[in-house]
DNA sequence: AATGAATGAGCATTCATTCAT
DNA sequence: AATGAATGAATGCTCATTCAT
C-alpha cells in the first residue's frame, strides 16, 4: 500500500472541505489514531530511538505487518502525533485570543498548565524529541514552537500598547514567560515529579503569574 | 584495559593530593578528553540513541577498538561529559556563592548564561539526553539538575530572609528563576538560533533580572 | 518474536495433553529442528566457540535473523540440542530397563553403540561441549550424563543383588563400565576413525561385553 | 621478532645433541615455561576458544606484546603445551616399559591415574580441545594418542604371547583398556568431582585392575 | 627485550521494513 | 485488510596481532 501520504492529504482535504467521510476512511482514520496513541505511550516510556515497530504494534494490538498499512515508516507515527497535538494546542490559543485582554491571566496560565499536563505524553514527546536530530521531525516541531511563540508575543505586544504590561523588550519577555511557564512542569514532564492534583495546578499558576507581574523585589 | 576506573581513581587522587601526574596519565587523560569532545560534537548532532561508536571514533580520529581502551562502554563516555561538566557548573556555583549577596545580580545570570553558552554542546546533552530513559543517564542528570537547584533555592530562600526578596512559595520559585533563565538560550540549545554576540548575553541578561524583579506589569 | 519460550511451554503442553498441533506450531517445530540440525553440523565441524551464527544461518539456508526468530541466542541453539538428544537417550534407556535382566548383555551394548554412533554429531557434541566452560551449558550436560550414570549403576546393583555380577564397588564399575561403553567409539567420535560398519558394531559389543563379564586374565 | 620458530629448532637441537645452552637460550626457555605455565592454568578454566592472550599475559604477567616475543600465535602456546605434555608421557610408558611384565599391573596402573591428574590441567587441555576442530591442534593430540595407544597395545599383545592375558582381539582390547583407565578420572577432569586422595587413587587402581582381569561375571 | 596502545576484522544480536499467504 | 515470518544492514563490543617507543 503506498496511499497513505495520499489518504492523509485526502482526509485533510475533506476534514476541512466536507464533513462527509466515507466509512472506510473512518476506519482508516479510527486506527490510525488507534496506533499513534499506542505509539505515544511506548515513546514516551521508552524514547522515539528507542521504540520498536514491535512494541508499538503490541500497545495497539495488531500486528507490525498492519503498522505499514496505515504509516509509511516509524518516522510518519512521530510526526502524526505531532500534527494532532498541534490541533489541540491551536484550539486553545484561539480560545484564550478569542477572549482576548478580558480573561484573568491566572486563568489562562492553568488553562495552558492543564493542557501541558493532560498531554503529559504528548508534550512529552513533542519538547524531547526535538533533540532527537532527526531533520525532519525537527523541523515539525521548531516550526509548531514557533507559532505558539508568534501568538504569545503578539498577546504581549497588545498588552504593552494597551498600558496593562510595562513596555519591555517583546521578544525576550516572550521567551521568558514561555520560560515560566514550562517551569512548574518541567519535573513532571521529566517523570521526576509526580502529576500534580488540580489544586496544585491553580496554586502553580496563580505564584506564576504573581511571580511574572510583579516579580521578587520586595517593594 | 580494564584499568578506566582504577586509573580514574588514581587521578582523582592525584588530583587532590598532588598536582603531579605520570606521563602516561597525562596521555590517558588527553586521549579521554579527546574522545569526548568528539562524542560531544557526534551526541549533539545525532542525539545519543543515534551516535554510532563509530561516528565517534571517525570524528575522534581514532579507531573503535581504540574507544574501548578509554572507555567501558558508549554509555560510559556519556557518564564521562556529564561527569566533565558537572565540575566546571559546580565551580561556577561556588563562585557565584563566595560572592553572595553583595554580587550584581546581572552579573550572576550574565555568569549563568555565559557558561551555558560556552559550554553549548555540552549543555545540550546535559538537557536533551535525561530523556534518553536510560535509567543510569538519567539519574546522573536529574542529580546534577536538584544540586543546582538546592543551591539556587538556598539562596533564593536567604534573599527572602534577608528582606530582598519579596516572601514567595521557595520552592516554584526557585522552579520559576530556573525557567526564566534557561529561556533566552532555549533557541540557541536547539539550534533555532544562531549564538548571541556577548553584548547579547548582557541585554539577555538585563532583561532577565529586570523581569525577574520587577515583573511585567505597568504601575 | 518473543514466543519461543510460551510456544515451546505450549508445545510441551500439546505434546503431553494431545498429539494435535496446530499448522503453525509444525511449521515452527519444523523450523527449530531445521536449525538444531545445521548448527549441530557445524559445532562438529568447528566446535560451539568457533561456530559462528552466521555459519549456522547459511548451512540451515536462512538469514541470520531468522535465527533468532526462533532461539533466543546461540546458546539457546546448544540447549535445544542437548534437550533433544536427551529425548531420544532417555527412550533408548527406558527400552532398556522394560526388557530388564532377560536381556542379552550384547545386544544392550550393540543398542547403545547404535545410538552413539547413529547420532554422530549429536554424541560429539554432547561430549566435547560441556568443556565448554558455559556453565549453564556444562550444568545441562553433567546433569544429562548423571542421569544415564544412575541408570545404569542401578542395573549393575541388581545384577549383583541377583548373582549375576561379582560384588564390586558399584560406583566404580559403573564409571569403568560406561568407560569400556565409550572407548570403541571413540576414535569414530573424535574424526580419527571411520564409522564402523553394523557387523563391526556387532564385533564391538561381543569383544567389550566379553572383557566386561571376563576380562583379560588367562585361567 | 620472527626468530621464535627458528629458536625453538636450535633449541632442541642443543638440547638433544649437547646439554649446553648459552645464557641467553635459558632465559628464553625460562620464559616460554612460564608462559606455557599461565597459558595451561587460563585453558584449563577458560576452554582454549575463550582464553584471552591479555588473560595468559596478566597470569604469567608479563606484557601482551611479549608473549609475541615467545610465540608466533596463540595456537603456538596450545601446541608448545601439547609438546610438553608429550615429553613426560613419554618418560612415564617409558619406565613402565622397562620394568617389563615384572611389574604389579595395579602399580602401572595407579602411576597412569596419577600422572593423568597430577597433570590434571595438561591432561584437561589435551582431552578437551583435540575437539577444538582446530585442525593443526588436532593433528598434534591425535599423534599423541596413537604413539600411547600404540605402545599399550604392544604391551598387551606381548601379554598374550607370554600367556597372562587370554587371547582376545588387541586392538579393540586396547581401546577398552584405555577406555577402563581414563573412566575414573574423567569426573574429575570435568571439574564435577574433586581430586582423589591418593588412598582413593589406589582404590580406584585396584578396582580396575580387578575389573579388568577377572570381568564382571560371578563364578 | 619489554611494553601496552592501536588496530580492524569479526562477533552475537536487534529491528525497520517487505511480502507471500 | 491483516498477518507475522523473513530479511539483512547496522550496532556495540571483543580480541589476536602489530609496532612505535
Amino acid at each position: 500500500m503506498r496511499t497513505h501520504s495520499e489518504s492523509e492529504i485526502h482526509m485533510d482535504n475533506l476534514r476541512s472541505a466536507t464533513p462527509f467521510k466515507t466509512r472506510r476512511q473512518r476506519r482508516i482514520d479510527r486506527r490510525r489514531r488507534q496506533i499513534m496513541k499506542a505509539a505515544t505511550r511506548v515513546i514516551t516510556e521508552h524514547g522515539y530511538a528507542n521504540a520498536t515497530t514491535k512494541a508499538i504494534a503490541d500497545e495497539a494490538d495488531i500486528s507490525e505487518g498492519t503498522l505499514y498499512n496505515y504509516f509509511d515508516s516509524k518516522r510518519a507515527i512521530l510526526l502524526g502525533i505531532i500534527g494532532q497535538y498541534q490541533q489541540e494546542a491551536d484550539a486553545l490559543l484561539d480560545r484564550v485570543e478569542l477572549a482576548d485582554g478580558a480573561t484573568d491571566p491566572v486563568a489562562v496560565i492553568e488553562w495552558l498548565l492543564g493542557l501541558l499536563l493532560a498531554r503529559l505524553p504528548f508534550t512529552r514527546v513533542l519538547l524531547a524529541e526535538p533533540w532527537a536530530h532527526d531533520e525532519i521531525v525537527r523541523a515539525h516541531a521548531a516550526e509548531r514552537v514557533a507559532a505558539i511563540q508568534a501568538r504569545v508575543q503578539t498577546f504581549i505586544v497588545a498588552q504593552i500598547d494597551r498600558g496593562v504590561f510595562r513596555p519591555v523588550d517583546p521578544e525576550l519577555a516572550t521567551s521568558i514567560v514561555m520560560g515560566m511557564c514550562l517551569a512548574p512542569v518541567l519535573p513532571v514532564l521529566r517523570g521526576d515529579a509526580p502529576p500534580p492534583r488540580p489544586e496544585d495546578v491553580h496554586r502553580m499558576a496563580v505564584a506564576t503569574v504573581d511571580l511574572m507581574m510583579r516579580g521578587l523585589e520586595a517593594r
